[in-house]
DNA sequence: TATAATTATTAGGCATCGCTAACAATTATA
DNA sequence: TATAATTGTTAGCGATGCCTAATAATTATA
């Protein structure tokens, strides 16, 4: 039995470069060093350098002023850094109603180093959210309203519901 | 209005130095460079290396061999990341039902790159979670039988819940 | 095709933050 | 109080990962 989702870069950094390239090859027929720096908001020098240690580590493949793909090894720790920025930013976006942009921001950082353990909760806690709707009293409508009214909506306002102070 | 919790060390690596001098003030009558090191699992020469920098800073009291002290900026640094650490590590233990030990490293982790908003939020959840009881009908029993078994409490299998197909 | 614009690389620097080795001060103990 | 054990500091190194400036290759255009 194999056990996955192990896979991780050495550094987070490493790891965003990945996860850039993987984005860029879905978008456009070739990456360039160009469009990694812009979409990770560094210079080309820094690319280069970074190109420079994922080829050492078999994870890019690159030649001098060519174009840069992945290989096998590196797409499957970018498709894992992805599967792992997906599920944080669903959380943030649909179980705890933050915004999209600030959403993407921590899933950017926390997809580098929460554990696999806490994210496999996380995967949990999405799908019996998804799978346990209830009609409208199911748990994030009612977590929606207590967000948006700050008091709990009237499902929750019955017997048994007194046990604590605060 | 006095925007609060907006207190952040310059660096992760400065809180946790911050974050582990206030806990040790708590249990010690004084705290030694020593100490601090064993606490963050890091040697002395570390430890007098960035309490120079936080001292510079005003974060920190220290002189030669002496022992450390917060000043009250640094006081509140420390507070403000203890406070989002025990939010994060009880997120994680009491609603998603990760393990102690997984939940205090990620909590370690999180709590120095998550944004201010995610982490209100997260309070907002734990807020509605204790709120919401319902008996034995409610979220966080439920979603701890769908953990445990793998499968939804008899509670969500009624009408209206099968508007999704995985 | 020569020249300009773009793209990429190299060289070298800087900040963070850890480490070891060597030395210095302090504290405990014989 | 002399010596040993502990504690702390300094000096210097190494890795990461960013940057700017200068140079080189490539591509587009006149």
């Amino acid at each position: 039995m194999m056990k996955q989702g192990m896979q991780r870069a050495q550094t987070p950094s490493m790891e965003d470069y990945l996860e850039a390239i993987a984005n860029l090859s879905g978008e456009r027929k070739v990456v360039r060093v160009n469009q990694i720096g812009q979409t990770l908001q560094v210079t080309m020098p820094s690319v280069t350098s970074a190109l420079k240690k994922l080829s050492d580590e078999g994870l890019v493949q690159h030649e001098k002023y060519g174009y840069v793909e992945l290989t096998p090894k590196g797409e499957e720790i970018a498709k894992e850094t992805i599967r792992r920025h997906k599920i944080l930013s669903q959380f943030f976006t649909q179980a705890l109603g933050v915004d999209q942009k600030t959403a993407e921001e921590d899933a950017c950082k926390i997809e580098h180093i929460i554990s696999l353990a806490s994210l496999e909760r996380l995967v949990k806690f999405l799908e019996f959210m998804e799978a346990c709707p209830l009609g409208e009293a199911n748990f994030p409508n009612r977590y929606g309203y207590f967000l948006e009214h700050g008091k709990l909506p009237k499902e929750c306002l019955q017997k048994g519901s007194g046990k604590r102070s605060n």
